[in-house]
DNA sequence: CAAATAAATTTACGCGCGTAAATTTAAAAT
DNA sequence: ATTTTAAATTTACGCGCGTAAATTTATTTG
């Protein structure tokens, strides 16, 4: 069949012989159209296979099914699995994802969002890299654009914060550290890039103090985002010197603990919580590498699976409600012990 | 200053003084205008902040400076690193990268690329899927747009491949296991997706034969993407079986070998190459994590950086030579021995 | 069956930009 | 200063689609 090339909407109308507006209408919601209208459609579309143009969509509709997810820096496994859950609850949506990486780099974060106002995304969600983003910038994005933040949390921008509950997952593990063996110090980064560490750091002081231990932070210089090399680093420094007062580490968070067991392992420190061992690492995270260390780290998970679900159904609802939401919602989920090997 | 608002290049013509015409000529190219002309419109451009649709751009350009880069899985970190080495490549070329991850899947990989159609690519780098991907789909697309494979070939698809050399990586590495201890049986999966790997395994049985050894394929079972999981779970499976003819595993890939390694870890074995070691695990690829695993894990690298640089260099040349390839070419970078604790 | 209502069509313009042709202006060469 | 040449401007149209208003056609209601 000599099919003629359907170049765009027109050529798809004269073939389809629906008018143009009428097609336009279905592409943008096809229960817009008369259901017998929709049938011949549809009908066409088997013979024809043509896709409306998304960009020329995006230019023109003033509001758009795009949804922006903009992630710190894709390379980090958990990140990466967190844009992917989200994007799959974007699609079930009927919304289109478009997602983002920023690198690790403030500038590249708000070129991100610059480029997400072209297409005119009907929301966005956006895990900010924290302490670093220029946040007065993002502020101004989220005043045209409804978007909702996760995981680090900027205070007063956006529409709504979804993450963990950090006081809740900090003390739920040092209680458990303190309960099965010597309370534990805390290894995290002198300079952190994330306002969790922040809460996570201030949580494990206090939750030391009520139990009656004094808090050891192990804080360590470093820069950047490949903490598992700061923690192999500085975690070798640290146990070669021999000087920890106690032998468990709580660690800011799971890669940091993926590099402090690597290098526990290569000190010739036998860790995990059998009579024999001499060491016990604690993350925070339950990034999707935990389950594979040797030990298998004992952490605290941040449900990935839920957080992705309650902030894009968040944005869903601001989104159908057609208005901004009249109080910022903060949205802290508890996270869950994860008792493995390691701790 | 109450600056008007630039809503578009129109606007800025007005408020710079430059026709509409020239200042497009410029963005497109800023060497095409007169310097003085030049001159001008960047010292509006520092007062206005403009910066041109780029998507309104992309639909009328017969040609854009987009490059699109499409990976099979930015879950993996293998090529979130490798992505983001094309980028950086990408960027200091003077063009755009447009990133998109195919999450595993065929229909999604055909669809990134139908994507890309619409912003008129200048180019493409593509790590395909492999033995799943819609090969004669994306031979179409190939036509149409100078494509580079990158990882995984697959035969007359592009203009041309850059990859490594698993003839040599693999030969190696067998080498290397045979001359230190006992010969590697060889652990992958039953049916990879990956055409790596069936070159992997091909090269094993040769290497082995003409090094007068008997070949050993273990052949897992296991679908898709989660190759940690398949790796520890069928490791486990073997190892604790104890019909293993040998002290010595050689992972088709880094994940697989990531798994293994911790299988071993929990049953008891000790892993790496001193005397008192009772397996040896190595792998291939040179993972981002496979510095950090317990024991480190000793691997064939596949260096990234050359194989980002390599295909990008070569996608270049072929947008700037404005013709396409006369011969399709067939990179192979060798691998280095990456001697860790593992084996 | 006619009247009321709903949906589709026709017509026309807009989005932000590329680009070609004709014309004017500025710079370089004589 | 005059001619030659290069570059900028003006004008006009196109890309693929959204969308509004007026009109026609189809469906539903009484």
């Amino acid at each position: 069949m000599s099919q003629p090339k359907i170049r765009n909407m027109e050529d798809f109308a004269s073939v389809s012989g629906i008018s143009r507006p009428t097609l336009s209408k279905y592409f943008n919601d096809p229960a817009s159209v008369r259901s017998s209208t929709r049938a011949r459609i549809e009908t066409a579309l088997e013979r024809f296979d043509f896709h409306p143009n998304i960009y020329a969509m995006n230019q023109n509709r003033r509001l758009t099914k795009n949804i922006g997810i903009v992630v710190p820096n894709l390379s980090d496994p958990f990140f990466a699995e967190m844009a992917r859950n989200i994007e799959n609850w974007v699609i079930k949506a009927g919304f289109r994802p478009v997602l983002l990486g920023s690198h690790g780099d403030p500038e590249q974060e708000i070129e991100n969002l610059d480029n997400l106002r072209l297409i005119k995304p009907a929301g966005v969600l956006m895990a900010p890299l924290g302490r670093m983003s220029l946040a007065s910038r993002i502020a101004s994005f989220c005043e045209d654009v409804p978007t909702v933040l996760f995981d680090s949390n900027i205070d007063d921008i956006g529409e709504a914060f979804v993450g963990s509950n950090n006081v809740q997952s900090v003390c739920l593990i040092v209680d458990y550290l303190c309960r099965t063996g010597q309370p534990p110090a805390f290894f995290e980064m002198k300079t952190p890039a994330n306002p969790n560490a922040f809460k996570r750091r201030n949580t494990y002081v206090r939750a030391m103090e009520e139990l009656g231990h004094e808090p050891r932070l192990i804080q360590v210089d470093g820069e950047g985002w490949n903490l598992e090399e700061i923690g192999f680093r500085e975690g070798t420094k640290v146990l070669s010197e021999g000087q920890l007062p106690t032998d468990t580490i709580l660690c800011s968070n799971d890669r940091l603990a993926i590099g402090v067991l690597s290098a526990a392992y290569q000190l010739g420190f036998k860790v995990g919580i059998e009579g024999d061992c001499d060491l016990r690492v604690a993350g925070h995270d339950d990034h999707p590498f935990s389950r594979y260390t040797c030990p298998t780290l004992t952490t605290v998970s941040q449900d990935y699976e839920v957080i992705a679900e309650k902030s894009a159904k968040t944005l869903f609802e601001l989104i159908e409600s057609e208005k901004r939401a009249e109080k910022r919602t903060v949205t802290m989920l508890d996270g869950k012990l994860v008792m493995r090997g390691s701790a």
